[in-house]
RNA sequence: GGUGAGGUGGCAGAGAGGCUGAAUGCGGCGGGUUGCUAACUCGUUAUACAACCUUGUGUUGUAUCGAGGGUUCGAAUCCCUCUCUCACCGCCA
């Protein structure tokens, strides 16, 4: 949540970081909004204690006739105070639905651009291999070793879901243990079983509510599926005053994610890449402000480090103005090679949130005695689906079988390939 | 899913329409006593928001006793809904 606040003492500054969004100057319209709260807010406080005050007089006046009167007149002040209270409660939720839908202010860092074409691309790791014989994209090759199943999945439960069979549903296994031990020795970071279902208030504190609720799925009981874990994890610190020096906290968490990709109709509709289901191992930090960038690329380091130990060529990009999410302030994408499509694509989206997060869940911690909120700071370690595209298709051998990357072998019990 | 009991400050625990932002105890902080510790003792001890000026470790106000509604001149206290915790029963990996 933006900080309404520091928007009406720089609203020039204000404007400029709406722009950078690509969204039009908004500070006018929400100082008003603003003002005109505070106004009906001071004018019911008067009334409050107006009526506060005879209400304490009434019970010690002892002529009947004074005391209806006064009565009277509380009622009265109470009918006032209603009225007062319902055009307030309607300026409130207007200013708070607006400002809930805004998104982070982006970092004076963030290059400006339009699309993923004006993404920087700040690193390139790995050899790219050349085959010297006709490859496969990873759907052949899963079916033909007949270890993924599309048709039956979409018998099951329709599009863009996927059955993982045999050694390739031990290798999916396999990457959640090896991601989080990874990310364990990286950044000490605190491997966390989460709920998978959470109430509308934890999305509503990450960001995906209320602007995005056509991507999240939801039961009927009220309780919505998480499309990352991201949600979870930094939801620990809802309503918490942390020590100061409890910080950082790393979390690690090996999840499904659901996605019902109501935007992306059509979209890579083949294979796994975007599926309503999927797993991911993500990293979590809670910082202090001045403490956020450095983590950033901690995250970001520790993100690279597995696909270092698993062979994968990738490239690391800082994402444009255009392409960063609603809560980020600033994104760096991993990509990783895919022969099939002979470029790269996206694997892991490591964000730092600033303290737009911790302002949406009022989590705070203190500074020596002062409250102050929080940076919160998410990625993928990784998607593990878009791992075993990478490694199926990076690791695909001339016979149509699969080497498994050397770092995994232990965690297959030893098995070279599939 | 059913029944019952509950949710009060950092914690424990009173309060059952106005004197209650809330007794008491513990803990915390500051002081006293003491060779040190302990014990004892005195004082102090919530948060958020707002208004005002004398811009201060300021004054005043409002809100907050699980959440949201309601009754009432007035609600921690009465009523309704929801939620969470605990116990027992049922079901269950």
């Amino acid at each position: 949540m933006l900080d309404i606040k520091w928007i009406i003492k720089n609203p020039k500054e204000a404007d400029e970081a709406f722009k950078k969004r690509g969204l039009k100057p908004l500070s006018d319209k929400l100082i008003k909004m603003s003002k005109s709260r505070s106004q009906s807010f001071v004018q019911l406080e008067s009334l409050l204690e107006q009526r506060n005050k005879f209400s304490k007089e009434i019970p010690s006046i002892k002529d009947k006739d004074k005391k209806e009167k006064l009565i009277e007149k509380v009622k009265s002040l109470k009918k006032e105070i209603l009225k007062l209270q319902e055009g307030k409660s309607s300026t409130n939720s207007d200013l708070d639905n607006f400002i809930m839908e805004l998104p982070n202010f982006l970092d004076n860092s963030v290059p400006d651009g339009k699309s993923d074409n004006d993404n920087i691309e700040i690193k390139k790791n790995g050899n790219i291999k050349n085959f010297n014989f006709k490859i496969k994209d990873h759907v052949d090759i899963g079916e033909s070793l007949d270890v993924i199943d599309f048709k039956s999945a979409s018998k099951v439960s329709g599009a863009r879901f996927a059955y993982l069979k045999n050694n390739l549903a031990r290798l999916e296994r396999a990457l959640a243990s090896f991601m989080i031990d990874s990310n364990i020795l990286s950044g000490n970071f605190k491997e966390i079983y989460t709920p998978l279902l959470v109430n509308e208030d934890t999305l509503k504190g990450t960001g995906q509510l209320p602007k995005f609720d056509s991507d999240v799925f939801k039961t009927r009981e009220n309780l919505w599926l998480i499309p990352t874990s991201e949600v979870t994890l930094v939801n620990l610190i809802r309503d918490k005053i942390i020590e100061e020096d409890d910080l950082p906290l790393r979390f690690t968490s090996y999840s499904p994610c659901f996605r019902s990709e109501a935007g992306a109709a059509g979209k890579d509709t083949r294979g796994l890449k975007r599926q309503h289901q999927f797993s991911k191992v993500e990293i979590v930090s809670i910082t202090k402000p001045e403490d956020s960038n450095d983590e950033h690329l901690l995250l970001l380091k520790t993100a690279e480090k597995i696909l270092q130990e698993l062979d994968l060529p990738y490239r690391v990009c800082e994402l444009c103005s255009a392409e960063v999410g609603f809560s980020a302030k600033k994104t760096f994408d991993i990509e990783v090679w895919i022969p099939s499509i002979n470029d790269y694509m996206e694997i892991s989206s490591i964000s730092n949130c600033g303290d737009f997060q911790s302002r949406r869940m009022n989590a705070r911690y203190k500074n020596n005695e002062k409250k102050e909120y929080p940076h919160t700071l998410n990625g993928s370690a990784l998607a593990i689906g878009r791992t075993l595209i990478a490694i199926l298709e990076n690791f695909q051998n001339k016979d149509g079988t699969v080497d498994i990357p050397e770092a995994l072998k232990k965690y297959m019990n030893g098995l070279e390939r599939l």
